[in-house]
DNA sequence: CCATATATCTGACTTTAGTCAGGTATATGG
DNA sequence: CCATATACCTGACTAAAGTCAGATATATGG
């Protein structure tokens, strides 16, 4: 822990955040109760369904509840079934009233102004590197808030990344992808002990995975490791690595091996950069043409 | 207005104040009030008197008083005269006790802890990265806090500014500055309609300050520009000067002018590149060795 | 000494935020 | 069709935050 980087992130924590984020809400509220500015916000000119609210808000469902009532009867808001093809009658949706988007316009006005407020006093020179060191804490402060954690291969989330890595390689190799050319990779095989499955997420989305098979009596070996464009660059890719490969480790595997196609040429230079040395084909996997190896720290 | 500057800006608000301060907060409370938290945490290891408390957290007088009471019964803190020598005996002060300095100290503890977790997960070179553009969003928002306004020149902060002004001069000049020996500037004259004095001020605290004499018949003249330490580099003296030309030119003027001590290099490059050009001396000031003047758009 | 201002305090109050235990209607797997 | 889960709702409650009108003691200028 180096102490002058903290005392540095704890200024800004200070300055930064009690000042600028007191003001925000103080423009927001608009002598309505922060909660429900926050809300109608939230709800936005396209409507928003109810779980949608209550997760991005982190609200109780009962208080949730009367909040969307109190706006109701303020007639800012209605909230009717969520009508989607073949949706679930029990999702409701709340939309915003022509007086509620109007009051959303101010809010998106206000906001403007505070943003504006903050940039105006400054010489433009100093508003231009202001808003891009905004924008550098910004990407970095996501990149430290994705957690990466192991995750039952046949979880949702987890199948997304899966579905979303095969469109992405897909599109990518000369000749596309055919699950059905490519070794198989089976549930039960990234369940430990056989291995594992590696989530992930910012602030609960998942955006990237990995999965590592402890192999018996062989290498351990990487398997989809995908991160969403979203978060590419911000080192997420290089984190699953060294998780996947901490995890081999500590449980005994001296070796860890993967093989990619010619294609991926940033994954390549990851698993240079990592330490991975090219070796002889291991496998006969119809889309590789690299195959790499890294020895494992005990 | 920059659309996509504010648009950044905007970004910045949402996702580092509203997660971070969430955090923060978060991390502060242990468990008690969140109010009582913060004031815990204002008083600090110093001791602190209840009006810098109200005032640095902007809590109504009851409500603090009764903040205070509270923490003295959970035996955190004693309230008692702030006796300070010659002082008023109406003041108190709030001191932590033995248990209310451990709690400070956890406080302090989770504070670093907070700041880490944000670190921790990146790469070294992503954390200096972010440190550094931290940094960079902090003084370029402490500069854009800065509230430059007019000021009776009597006003205590008013005068603490010309005193530090003098101070600085005085040990920049060669021969030291005795006011004996410079060309004396009434309060009169920084009083409108025949001057002004303006404030420059971070949270209500003084950071800066200058003057402008409306000479009649003859060009404006700039007096006592000065920036404290702790925000120069920021453009408040370009502002200031900025704002002083502006009171000057609204009113009429169509020249300003300024002298100044051979050793103020950074302030005469400050001249030149704001547009002023060097004149030949108009005054007989002791300290003065260049002189300068600048045309005003109406 | 008096009138007025100031620093802090107490008491009585309101609003906001949030929690928890059910309740109703719809969905889902067997 | 039944048992169970889920999405949203209502009612009853608590704690925290904040406001306001005085009260008390001290300061200050005349």
């Amino acid at each position: 822990m180096d102490s002058e980087l903290i005392a540095a992130a704890r200024r800004f924590n200070r300055t930064v955040t009690q000042r600028v984020g007191a003001l925000d809400d103080e423009y927001m509220a608009r002598g309505r109760p922060l909660a429900q500015a926050r809300l109608l916000w939230e709800i936005g000119p396209g409507g928003a369904e109810v779980a949608a609210l209550r997760a991005r808000l982190g609200l109780d469902s009962g208080y949730l509840s009367r909040l969307l009532r109190t706006l109701e009867s303020d007639g800012l808001v209605t909230v009717a079934p969520a009508d989607q093809v073949g949706g679930d009658a029990r999702v409701r949706a709340a939309v915003l009233t022509d007086a509620g988007r109007a009051e959303w316009a101010e809010l998106d006005k206000r906001s403007d102004e505070l943003a504006w407020s903050i940039l105006e006093p400054l010489s433009e020179q100093r508003r231009e590197r202001l808003v891009a060191a905004m924008a550098e804490v910004e990407r970095l402060l996501i990149a430290s808030m994705v957690v990466i954690e192991p995750c039952p291969p046949g979880d949702p989330r987890a199948r997304a990344c899966v579905r979303a890595y095969a469109r992405d390689i897909a599109r990518r190799f000369d000749d596309g992808f055919d699950p059905a050319l490519s070794n198989p990779v089976h549930d039960e095989e990234l369940v430990p002990p056989a291995g594992v499955f590696l989530l992930a997420t910012l602030n609960a989305e998942p955006v990237g995975c990995g999965a590592v098979k402890l192999h018996r009596d062989a290498p351990a070996e990487i398997k989809r490791v995908w991160v969403a464009d979203s978060v590419r660059g911000l080192g997420i890719g290089r984190r699953m690595l060294d998780e996947l490969e901490r995890y081999a480790a500590e449980r005994g595997w001296g070796a860890i091996r993967l093989d990619t196609n010619g294609n991926l040429t940033e994954a390549i230079a990851m698993y240079r950069s990592a330490g991975y040395r090219e070796i002889e084909p291991y496998n006969t996997e119809y889309y590789a043409h690299h195959w790499f190896e890294k020895h494992l720290a005990p």
